[in-house]
DNA sequence: GTCTATAACTAGATAGAC
DNA sequence: GTCTATCTAGTTATAGAC
């Protein structure tokens, strides 16, 4: 994740240090937006002037760009791996929700870029991959919940386009919130998410035993 | 809300102008974001050059101010109606999620600039309101759950803070792919998402076989 | 690899004519 | 109520010195 990709490195690392400015462009693109970053915060919080910049990088969109593609091909490579265990769709479905979480938790200003800035990027050509990223997405997650209420798992009365949008969009808000170094983890806050979503927030009467008193 | 604060109208309306503007204004920070969207281009959408709607208008900031503050007064004025009615931590949690999801369907320019350009207007001074506003979210949302829990009515083993914002997130950020004249109404969309939320998406066993229609 | 200097352009806002 | 004209400041990007 760090020391690949250069070409003919001196030794010092050329290539380390585009990574660690990428890195820093990532959290202001998160934190302010794209737009609304510019190349002088982020030669600024680097200790360089905005010039200096150039020397490492075409243009600002090609900083969002690499950061986009590389986090957008790991994550739909397992994205892959998964589908392809073929666990059944309730499986599947706590899988996928879980990398998803985890995505939040280890890339979380790859995932913010994505989630708030991609309906803008998406007008330049060369981030048009973004729109197929997100068919994808759709493709993904409907196939899914189709299954499932196919062989019984889910509810037979789901209207899957409108389930698929709000499991994707509370799923990807999250980091929104989330703090990697808060105390609960992507995986503790995937299962409780997961249990909202697969069995509700209301209390059962006559199944599960959780209810305390009165009913 | 449309002829109230103008001081010596002429007749034709000055002040609905102003509304006019105002709403085109609101559309374009809607879709664009506060920061993104320039003077320049609400002025043509309005048929204007940028300098005459300093006739208006003292600033950008006041007009997303404006925009901002007359939402929330409504909106917040709703929910105290609700919660005024004691009608019970379930049947309170279905009035404000079908309220948020009519603030959507009547208001989505606004919900969507709350939404999304909270977090940048809040750091200056005029916007304070909108962290007290969140606070007031915040304070709503989870007195509601925790009664629900303290009843009965809600899962035992509830996480109250996460669920809260499951639930918010869930609701607000059908903001972005909502359309107005879309073929599902706030209200159905609000049936279906409660759904979701109270009993999950997973097939019971035994229980109840649906909530409306197909069994 | 970074800095200086600057070009080319865009932004919010103002003043006064019509 | 809108336009013309303009100011000031900020923005991306470039070229060449160090």
């Amino acid at each position: 994740m760090s020391s690949t990709k250069q070409t003919a490195d001196s030794g010092s690392g050329s290539s380390s240090r585009r990574a660690e400015l990428l890195a820093l462009a990532g959290t202001l693109f998160a934190e302010r937006g794209f737009k609304s970053t510019t190349v002088r915060d982020i030669a600024e919080e680097a200790g360089i002037l905005s010039g200096s910049l150039y020397h490492h990088f075409d243009s600002k969109e090609s900083m969002a760009d690499e950061i986009l593609r590389s986090f957008l091909d790991e994550l739909f490579g397992t994205y892959r791996e998964i589908v392809a265990r073929e666990l059944g769709p309730r499986k599947t479905l706590e899988a996928v929700v879980a990398t998803s979480f985890e995505a939040v938790h280890n890339h979380h200003d790859e995932v913010a870029i994505f989630q708030n800035e991609a309906k803008y990027l998406v007008q330049f050509p060369r981030f048009a991959y973004l729109a197929e990223r997100n068919a994808e997405f759709h493709e993904l997650w409907t196939s899914i919940l189709a299954e499932g209420v196919r062989t019984g798992a889910f509810r037979a009365d789901l209207d899957v386009e409108l389930t698929y949008r709000f499991i994707r969009d509370t799923v990807w808000v999250a980091v929104h919130w989330y703090k990697p170094a808060g105390s609960l983890s992507a995986e503790d806050i995937a299962d409780e998410y997961l249990g909202i979503v697969l069995d509700g927030i209301a209390a059962r009467r006559g199944r599960r035993p959780v209810r305390k008193s009165a009913g």
